[in-house]
DNA sequence: GGTTGACTTAAACCATGGTTTAAGTCGTAT
DNA sequence: ATACGACTTAAACCATGGTTTAAGTCAACC
């Protein structure tokens, strides 16, 4: 079993040293051994964690959530239940959250099309500005 | 040209009256009228505008970006191409976020697949535990 | 004409999710 | 042996995005 060093964890999964402490203090990141002076020594297993809570924080799971789910890890099989649960939940949760992006973005789309034909048409009226001074100039 | 009372806005938008206020003190609703006992009268205009907002709002846009566009907004035409930036720019932030749920989501399932598994073989471990309880009792 | 109910304000308060600071301890390279 | 860099802790601090409170105004109904 290889083991990494908090900068190690930090540099790897691009998450700031600070962050990697606060989480273990709140129990998103349990067990964590030590070394001789007291420095943590982070498992595969805690890195497979990590990445697991990395996902649910990238889909916008509470720390408290994560923190349930990381605490029903901790007890073991008899959580199992309760964790598929919560990952069906959340997955729905997930999905309504895109959805509800995906319609955001179409008015963000109208928008951009709105802007775009209004760039056009100022164009357009600077170039027959420049035509008309041109003909008047003649 | 019909106006609406904070109540009815929050009503139809389903945000807190707090919210709202808080939204035109932070400059996200410009330009809101009162009627004679200073009570606020939201136009069309606005009411569209507190749309956008909300969409910008569920694709994550911070406060300070919207600010930025609604200053924008009000400053009329010659903001056109700024804001034209400013929504591409926010789609391709948009539609990199979604990507990374998406990814996160694969990683979801999979923990789903895993759990329902390990629900099935402890439901199986179960059964033969029966089983062989019944023939050692035959 | 007094009580409701809907609104107003400024300012204090809150939750979330970290980040920063200060003071101190190791282990190693010079 | 000492200086340096990497780490430790607890506690204070911060940004974001609201929410709540307290004190007051107004219009309308009874």
């Amino acid at each position: 079993m290889k083991y990494c060093s908090i900068s190690e964890v930090s540099a790897k999964f691009n998450i700031p040293e600070s962050t990697l402490r606060y989480y273990e203090k709140k129990g998103l990141l349990p067990l964590i051994e030590r070394d001789e002076a007291g420095r943590r020594l982070f498992s595969e297993n805690q890195m497979t964690l990590l990445e697991i809570i990395i996902y649910l924080k990238n889909t916008h799971m509470p720390v408290k959530g994560i923190q349930q789910y990381v605490n029903w890890v901790v007890e073991g099989d008899s959580t199992t239940e309760r964790r598929l649960e919560m990952m069906k939940n959340h997955k729905q949760a997930v999905l309504a959250e895109i959805s509800l992006m995906k319609v955001a973005l179409k008015a963000i789309d109208v928008k951009i099309t709105r802007y775009k034909n209004r760039m056009i048409s100022m164009n357009n009226e600077m170039k027959d500005q420049l035509i008309k001074n041109g003909e008047e100039e003649v």
